[in-house]
Parts: C-alpha cells; sequence; structure tokens
DNA sequence: GTTCCTGCAAAAGCTTTGCAGAAGA
DNA sequence: TCTTCTGCAAAGCTTTTGCAGGAAC
C-alpha cells in the first residue's frame, strides 16, 4: 500500500468505522487511484492480491464509505456506479473517447438562481462531457473511419 | 393527447422517424408531463389508454428519441433512468424528500476553467439537491420523527 | 458470549436482445 | 414484396439481500 499503512487505519478508526483489510485496501484503492474506479475495477484489481474478497464485500464498503462521506457516488448516464474519494468541492469531466474521469475545480458554492428561491440546496454536482487532450489528438491525427 | 394531433407526427416526420401511434404517445406524455418520468412511469401511465403497449417499444422510442436529439436521459444516482425532452440549455433540481425534479435555467455555455485547456467540451450538466419548498414545509410543520 | 464482518448464492431491478408476427411503404 | 415496427419472452448487468461461518471485542 502506497500511503502509510497507519494512516488509513486510524482515518477508518476516526469515522468509527473498523479497519478490516478489506476497508484498507478499498481505501488506499481509491486514495492512490485517479480514476474514479467502478465496483468491479475495484474487484478485478484487489482480487488480485486478496483472492478471496468477494464483490458483497466491495459493495457493502463503499456504501459505508458513501454514508460515513468518505467516498461520493458518482453516475455518468451509465450502467455503473463510479466512486471517488471526497477531497474538497471539485466537478468532472467524462470524456466520451476513452471514458476517463478528469476532476476540474469550480467554485460551485456561490451558485444559485432566482427559480431556487424556497428551495434548500444540499448538494452542487456539475459535470461536463466531451473529449480529452489525448483523444482530441488521436481524432486529429487518424483519418475518420466508417 | 393535449397538444394538436398533427402537430406531433409532423415532429417526428421531420427528424426522419414514423410516427407510430406509440411513438406519438410517447412524445406527447413527455412534452406535457412535467416531472421527468422513468421508463417505468411512461409505461404505467400509457399502458392504461394502449393495453397491448409494451415497455420494450417504451425503451426502444425513449433510445430512438434520444440518438434524434428529442429527449436526454437523466441520471441522478438511482438505478432508473429519467427521460426529459430537450427544451433548452436547463438543469435540474431533484428534492430528496419527494424525488420530485424542478428546472431551473443558469446559462452554462460560457463555464470554462483553465485546467480543461485542451479539452473539447460538448455537454455541461449541473445538478442540484436538495428540498422543495414543499418538503421543507412538512419538516418544518412537524416533529422530527426518530 | 455477543456483536460485527465477510463472502457465497440467490434474488431483485432496470434495460437490452432475439425473434416472430403485424403494419406500413 | 420488402422494410420497419411492435411486443413477448428471455437474457444481461449491476447491485442488493439472506444467511452461515468466522473474526474481533
Amino acid at each position: 500500500m502506497n500511503i502509510a499503512s497507519k494512516t488509513l487505519p486510524r482515518k477508518l478508526a476516526g469515522r468509527l468505522i473498523r479497519p478490516t483489510i478489506q476497508r484498507i485496501k478499498i481505501l488506499d484503492y481509491l486514495i492512490n487511484d485517479p480514476c474514479h474506479p467502478t465496483a468491479d475495477q475495484i474487484y478485478k484489481d484487489l482480487h488480485k492480491e486478496i483472492i478471496t474478497l468477494s464483490k458483497t464485500t466491495i459493495y457493502n464498503t463503499l456504501k459505508l464509505f458513501a454514508r460515513a462521506g468518505i467516498v461520493k457516488e458518482l453516475d455518468f448516464g451509465n450502467s455503473e456506479t463510479r466512486y471517488d474519494v471526497i477531497i474538497e468541492n471539485h466537478s468532472h469531466f467524462l470524456c466520451k473517447g476513452c471514458g476517463s474521469i478528469s476532476n476540474f475545480y469550480i467554485n460551485l458554492d456561490d451558485w444559485s438562481c432566482s427559480e431556487l428561491n424556497g428551495f434548500k440546496i444540499i448538494e452542487r454536482n456539475v459535470y461536463f462531457k466531451g473529449l480529452c487532450p489525448d483523444c482530441l489528438l488521436n481524432i486529429n491525427n487518424k483519418l475518420p473511419r466508417e
């Protein structure tokens, strides 16, 4: 594990979550992996290390983390939920070419709108879709297929 | 159907979509219903009128409409996709109390961010979550449960 | 000893696919 | 006639649930 092995157990214990091996590994994966993985990606990768790890545990843990405010569940209109460690208020860019997700930062706190007078805004979510620099390059360098 | 019965067939034909009864009814439902329905809600309501209508046709039609740019598929992190007629650039407010979705309007076209230099932005999506005025009232009028 | 956690198997829920018959051009 | 459309049944996928054995306190 990349992050000091003592840090993560403390982080979990601080949230009243018993730091089991599975949970530590999953949190470590989420923190060190920048790709906003799906449950299945986490499973496939961690399963190599812990062969007994089950998907149920992945889902249990992710739901637990979400309720504890450690991760956020992201939805981009695909069938799969993606998981993101909550660091600070940031937004996401989904590349339609390669499916990668990039973070970007916009201050959302001030955003409102006269139409929402009387509404209590708890959460502001923003995501953009488009093409990342790599995919743009590929398109420009290659002849259009089809 | 609420909207003039000649208008919708024309609208579909203009998009090279054969205006069948099912498609006209679904489009009519989407245009006249402000609630951003799920496929199941559309099915339950239209099934009363057209008892032979199947869910497959609902899904086929919604996908067709989405590809034709008539509707947009919305995802709020629930398991169900919600469908919205594309009228103009608008955003959505999801009430965590009653699940209702309200539209609000913000000009998104100008939004960018230095971190996204080199990215091609095709779509900007914004959704807020919180409590609608009705649910806020209910909370204030009632004693907290639990 | 009691509570919490893990993981297999099965179920649940939404959406898609295969296919045959019907409708339309 | 030939293409397109509909709708039943079944499959596909992600996620959740039931439950029994095991670990932790």
